[in-house]
DNA sequence: TCGGATACTGATAAATTTATCAGTATGGAT
DNA sequence: ATCCATACTGATAAATTTATCAGTATCCGA
C-alpha cells in the first residue's frame, strides 16, 4: 500500500471518517454489501464500472479499517463473502444523509463534459 | 482547473456530495467559516497547514458549488470575506455527524508513520 | 488432464488532487 | 518612489488514488 509522505490530522474526526469510508468506491461497496451483495463477483456485477481488482483493493482497505469482515468457505466454487461490522453499519445513516443531500443539490454540479458509459449502483 | 477524463456518476447523491464538500480541506474551511473566520488571511491563520494558495483554490471550488459566497470591499486594506450560503449551512450537520463518527472510531486508524508538525483546526 | 469459475496478487501506469514557487494588483502610509 | 498588507493567479511539481494488465491458486466436473 502507498506510504504517505504528507502529515494527516488523525485528531480530526472528519479526516478519520474520510480516510475510512471516503473515496470513489467505498461508499458504493458499503451500500451494496448492506443490500446483500456480499461476494466479490456479486459486487462486481452491481458496480460494473469498477474492475474486480479495484473492488478488491477497496475491500481490503475497508477490512483493515474494521468496516467489513470476510467469511471464507473452502468449498466449490471458491466462496467468499463480506459483511458489515457494527462499525460498518454505523456508517449507513451518514451515507444516506450524504446521499439525500447530494440528490437535493444536483444543480450547481456541472457535468465533467463527457457521458458516463455505465451506471453505478449506489444507494 | 483539471479536466476530468474518467466518467462520474452524477446521479449518485454521495458522489455529488463528495465532489461538493469532500477533499482534504473543504470540510475544515466550511467549518472555519461557520465559526466566523471569513477572510482568506484568517482562514490561513487557523488552517496553518494549508498554504494560502491551496485555501484559495478550495474556496474557488466551494464558491462554484454554491456552498460559499464572497463579499468584497474595495477599501484598504483589501477586504474579502466568505460566507456560507444556505446550501453551505445545510452541510454542517453532516460534517458534525462525520466528525463524531470519526472521533468514536479513532482506533483502527493507524498513523501514517510520521508525526504531524502542526495542528489543523477542524470542528 | 484440461478448462471454467472464483478469488486474489504484483507491478506499473494513468488520473486526480494538493502543494510549491514565483509572480501580479491595489491602495494607503512612510 | 517605495514598501507593506491583502487577495489573487499561472505554471508546474509532487503526492495520492484509481485503473490496467497479466498473472497465480483452488477445486470440480467433463
Amino acid at each position: 500500500m502507498y506510504r504517505k509522505k504528507l502529515p494527516e490530522d488523525l485528531e480530526c474526526g472528519i479526516t478519520i471518517a474520510m480516510k475510512s469510508f471516503g473515496g470513489k468506491w467505498k461508499p458504493c461497496i458499503i451500500d451494496a454489501i448492506d443490500k446483500g451483495f456480499r461476494r466479490p463477483s456479486e459486487l462486481h456485477k452491481v458496480i460494473t464500472e469498477a474492475t474486480p481488482r479495484v473492488i478488491d483493493l477497496q475491500l481490503r482497505e475497508l477490512e483493515m479499517a474494521g468496516i467489513v469482515y470476510k467469511e471464507t468457505g473452502s468449498g466449490f466454487p471458491l466462496y467468499t463473502a463480506y459483511y458489515l461490522t457494527e462499525k460498518g453499519e454505523s456508517i449507513l445513516p451518514i451515507l444516506s444523509l450524504m446521499n439525500s443531500w447530494g440528490l437535493q443539490n444536483k444543480d450547481g454540479v456541472h457535468d465533467a463534459q463527457h457521458q458516463k458509459k455505465k451506471r453505478v449502483i449506489c444507494i
